[in-house]
RNA sequence: GCGCCUGUAGCUCAAUUGGAUAGAGCGUUGGCCUCCGAAGCCAAAGGUUGAGGGUUCGAUUCCCCCCGGGCGUACCA
């Protein structure tokens, strides 16, 4: 509609001697339904080169466009409040596009935008040093809901995990493996070696144990880094299948170390002074590239900091060729992009088609208490507690809802007491709801298949819902353009809402059987929608609940 | 100190990226089931969008300056 539009509009300016800005014609949703179904902003934008009146100069534009329209489209066109242009559909155009989302069914919201071009997203990335802490569950679930949306833009993505199985982390993890293996062999354990506090550690000691009884004394630490490594991966992927998450490819930064990319990125860097050597360590320049100070990448004792692999790894990435790359990161792990990037750049590499997402840090309060979060302590809120706590769809939901840039405070004790009330119910309740009715009118022998007379739907609440229904295709093409998931899911509720009204309003089984099948028409229709939208945000539809 | 993010209803957050009367949920108050799911609907109350300037037809949105909060500012990741 809005090209459509787009392409009359143009032809209208054309012929009143104006011409089209460089912006292009924008389009929005007008908040208020008495303003119409579109609205433009043209005339504002052009009315100071034209010098003019926007009032004037929309009645002008309108009068300019008023023939070339076409009536079973646009039924009115107006000039109102500072100068905006509204348009209202025509019946007959919604009755067309309820077809259409009828005859599209679960492919209704994909679109062939970028059809052929292929993404690249990397995320999560816990390090495999202990499972995932309910901190995750943010970066899981926007990334996870991001690719199927960027999916349902034609993208071909491919998901990624950069598995941090190499350096100081890990080997602090594989002194505590050891540790606490020895522990089970009768020796009390050094509390210096025990880095990492989590019971969980204990128990792959416990499975090493178990498996080679006290055999293993004097295995190297590579050993039990390799122990800690697989249980860590395996616990990292099996909460993630638990939330429907999978990726493509986890990408070993040791990897990087075998196949000598290290050593390659860290020959090319010296070669061009970005590196050197001062203290033992080996320096990148970043003040080269803005920053307040040079960073370490290989500390005295030989060992890489993080920077290092990770600009190995983005150039391997790169190198692949993809046509977009998207990082989604935790605010806390803001301070390596820069250098990463700038690293990469250095490299020779483009990095204008690699877009960051930053998160930032979510909170859990559990009824008015802050939930502490320390690695170090042990004292660990699971991204597996909380799937027990609130449930896999709840997590799904909850983390998407707000904006990445919003710190969000998640209350678990809310989450859980007024589940009732939730969102995500309230959204599923909806879609089990219209199973209910369309189960009820087959039951009364009324057939809920095609053949319905769409022009019954004329009563307002009618109307407001396949407004709703036809507006999902553009939420799913915002969501992929901003990357925010947000919208999905104010749109899902309104949607929601705009159907539980209609129900109040409109009987949908009645004695008049056309009207009827034309109301399960529409009911299937908000059913389809629905559940298309569940299937974005990775949560069930259920039919009954 | 410096950098990034942020401040909107009592609370948690939206606001189609600069648009028309700033919206939802929770909480509070009052209505609605002899009828397809009341996990629902309707209504009321609640705001100087942290403060102050600026940019323009128009600012919650962009710029400047204060104030408050978060995250960074490692030879951890």
């Amino acid at each position: 509609m809005k090209l459509y539009l787009s392409m009359l509009l143009t032809e209208a300016l054309g012929r009143a001697g104006l011409g089209v800005p460089d912006t292009g014609i924008q389009f929005e949703k007008p908040k208020v339904a008495e303003h119409g179904d579109v609205a433009t902003n043209i005339a504002m934008i052009l009315a100071k080169p034209a010098r003019k009146n926007p009032r004037e100069l929309a009645g002008i534009i309108c009068d300019a466009l008023r023939p070339l329209l076409d009536a079973g489209k646009i039924a009115a066109v107006d000039v109102a409040g500072p100068g905006f242009i509204n348009f209202r559909y025509a019946e007959s155009y919604i009755y067309d596009m309820l077809e259409e989302i009828i005859r599209k069914g679960s492919a209704y919201g994909r679109s062939e935008t970028h059809r052929g071009k292929k993404i690249n997203v990397e995320w999560v990335s816990a390090n495999p040093t202990g499972p995932l802490h309910a901190g995750h569950g943010r970066q899981v679930c926007l990334g996870a809901s991001l690719c199927v949306v960027l999916e349902w833009s034609g993208w071909d993505v491919t998901r990624e995990y950069y598995f941090n199985n190499a350096g100081n982390q890990m080997q602090n993890l594989a002194i505590t493996v050891r540790a606490r293996y020895l522990e089970q062999c009768g020796m009390t354990p050094d509390p210096e070696d025990l880095h990492y506090a989590g019971e969980y550690v204990s128990e792959i000691g416990r499975e090493v144990f178990v498996e080679f009884g006290d055999g293993k004394k004097d295995a190297d630490l590579d050993f039990f880094r390799s122990r800690g490594e697989r249980w860590c991966f395996a616990s990292i992927t099996r909460t993630l299948a638990v939330l429907g998450v999978r990726h493509d490819v986890f990408f070993n930064e040791d990897s990087l170390y075998r196949d000598g990319k290290i050593t390659d990125v860290l020959r090319l860097l010296k070669e061009q002074d970005l590196a050197y050597e001062q203290d033992g360590a080996t320096w990148l320049r970043t003040t080269a590239f803005g920053a307040d100070k040079d960073r370490v990448i290989v500390k005295s004792t030989g060992e890489p900091t993080y920077r290092l692999p990770d600009i190995a790894y983005h150039r391997e990435k790169l190198l692949r060729g993809y046509d977009r790359v998207i990082d989604i990161f935790g605010a806390d792990h803001i301070a390596t992009i820069p250098d990463v990037l700038s690293g990469v750049k250095a490299l020779g590499l483009p990095v204008d088609h690699v877009d960051v997402i930053i998160h930032q840090m979510v909170s859990f309060v559990n009824d008015g208490e802050a939930v502490r979060m320390s690695k170090r302590s042990g004292n660990v809120y699971y991204l597996d507690d909380l799937i027990a706590d609130v449930g896999q769809d709840a997590v799904r939901y909850f983390f998407v809802m707000r904006g990445a840039n919003a710190h969000l405070e998640f209350d678990v004790k809310l989450a859980q007491e007024q589940s009732e009330n939730n969102p995500v119910y309230y959204l599923q309740y909806a879609h089990a709801r219209i199973a209910s009715i369309l189960r009820f009118a087959e039951s009364q022998g009324l057939e809920t298949g095609t053949g319905a007379e769409l022009s019954l739907l004329c009563h307002p609440a009618e109307h407001a819902l396949i407004k709703a229904l036809l507006g999902f295709p553009e939420i799913v093409a915002l969501c992929a353009s901003t990357y925010e998931m947000q919208h999905l899911c104010t749109y899902l509720n309104t949607l929601a809402a705009e159907f539980h009204r209609f129900y109040h309003e409109c009987r949908v089984v009645t004695e008049d059987a056309a009207l009827s099948r034309a109301r399960l028409a529409l009911s299937r229709a908000t059913k389809q929608v629905l559940a298309n939208g569940c299937t974005l945000l990775g949560i069930a539809a259920p039919e009954k609940m």
